[in-house]
Formats: C-alpha cells, structure tokens, sequence
DNA sequence: AAGCTCTACAACCGCCCGTCG
DNA sequence: GCGACGGGCGGTTGTAGAGCT
C-alpha cells in the first residue's frame, strides 16, 4: 500500500491565491523545480506536492501562453488528436508555450463541438453517417481546417482504433504510416517543453528540408509555422 | 431582477511508469 | 526481483461567469 502523496487533511484544495502563487514562484526562483512532494512544505504552502507541480506547469512557469488558440494551432491540434489520440502531453509538446491541460481543456471544450458540427467523429475523426446540409461532400477527401484529409491515412485507425485506454505503443504503430501521409507534421515524437519553440529545424539535413518543403507546396501553411 | 442552464477552464484524482535502494 | 517513491499523464469534477428565459 502506497503512501498518499500528501496528507489531504492539512493541505488547501480549490483555487489558488495570490499568495499561494507568490510562494511557488518565488520557491522555485530560488531552488529550481521538481522534489514536488517535499516542495510544498519547503516553501510554507499547505497545498499537495502534486498540486504545486501542475499550479506552476500549467500557470505560473514562464513563457507559458495564455489565451485564444489561434487558427493554427486550432488546425495542428486536429491534425495530431488525429494521429495520436488523446495523449495530450504529445499534442501539447508540439505546440510552443502550450500545455497539455490547456490543449485538452480546448478540445473539449471547442474543438469536440467544432468537429462535430462538421459532421466528423471527434474519437475517431471520421466522418459521421450524418453530415450536415451546409458541409460541402467531397468525394474520398475531408478537408479539415486548412488541409485535406486522406482516408487512407484514417485507414490505419479504423483498424487500430485509438481508444482512450490506449498507450503510446498502441498506436505507434500506426505513426509512422501516418507521418509519411502527412509531410507537414513533424512527428519526432520526444517530448519536447513547450518553450521555447521547437527547433526542428536544426537537425533536419538541409536538402531533406528543402525537399520536404517543395513536396508539400505551400510552406506557408500555417501548421507549418509552428515548426519553424 | 431572479432563477436556471450552459460553457469554459482550473484543479483534483487515480493510475501508470521509471528509478533507486 | 521487489517494493517504495517521485513524477507524469489523462479523465473527471467543481465552479465562476455568461447567456437565456
């Protein structure tokens, strides 16, 4: 039997104050992250370790960005709940100052309900039986947000559903398919902390680069952005 | 104006994995 | 090999505020 992480009846639950944050910060300025079970108590919070953790991963580290997602993103964030399921934590890495909580709040909230009215599975990102009057049909393609979606990459997760116990070796498998299917996401699948940017770039050979960039067409596509 | 419903998002919870002794 | 621990992840819940009746 495990310990819990924290003892429940002496820490502060619900939304965090300004004090609270004050001391994170300042903690953390001075002693750096992680040790996040002693953290609390090091730093004078009455909070769980692992509270603090996500209070400063998700809010208060910094370069950590705020507000609307953009077309962009809107349309990367769709295109990899595609490719990997509700693994968060990878859509997130791919989106600069993103986190995952942020990505996955945004797709319940907004993208789910996007999707849906678009008349695609938001599990699956097929389309439904049912799709509606205003939606134009193309035949064999989707276009999702900014580009068109092949059903022959859907082809591999019909067979290998992504459902939501799955594990990052469930559906790799079917990643590298995928990624060949589409050029424009970079699927280097390390783990990347969400600023700064990811420099992908860099250790692309220079002629793969140029190659790739003249495969796709448009390097001006906005998913493309974020990977530069 | 009051009450109700809906929406967005901050935060919590439980589970899993990697590491270390 | 085993168990404890720390950290991370994804699902779910709680709640404040907006919108509607």
């Amino acid at each position: 039997m495990r310990k819990p992480c924290c003892d429940k009846q002496d820490t502060n639950k619900g939304a965090w104050t300004k004090q609270e944050d004050e001391k994170l910060i300042n903690y953390i300025r001075a002693h750096g992250e992680g040790s996040w079970r002693s953290l609390p108590k090091a730093a004078g919070l009455l909070r769980c370790g692992k509270s603090c953790r996500l209070r400063w991963i998700n809010y208060l580290r910094p370069n950590v960005k705020r507000g609307n997602f953009g077309e962009d993103e809107e349309d990367l964030i769709i295109k990899l709940h595609a490719l990997l399921g509700n693994r968060w934590s990878l859509i997130a890495g791919r989106l600069p100052g993103r986190t995952d909580n942020e990505v996955k709040n945004y797709w319940n909230s907004h993208l789910r309900r996007k999707l849906m009215s678009m008349g695609i599975d938001p599990n699956n990102h097929h389309v439904s039986q049912r799709v509606p009057l205003h939606q134009p049909q193309n035949s064999g393609n989707v276009t999702l947000l900014g580009g068109p979606v092949n059903h022959e990459r859907m082809e591999c997760q019909q067979l290998n559903p992504v459902t939501e116990n799955d594990r990052v070796s469930d559906s790799e498998s079917c990643l590298e398919d995928n990624a060949s299917m589409l050029p424009d996401l970079n699927l280097d699948l390390t783990k990347s902390i969400p600023s700064p940017p990811p420099t992908v770039v860099e250790w692309r050979p220079e002629s793969e680069e140029l190659k790739a960039s003249s495969e796709l067409g448009n390097a001006t596509k906005p998913t493309l952005l974020l990977f530069r």
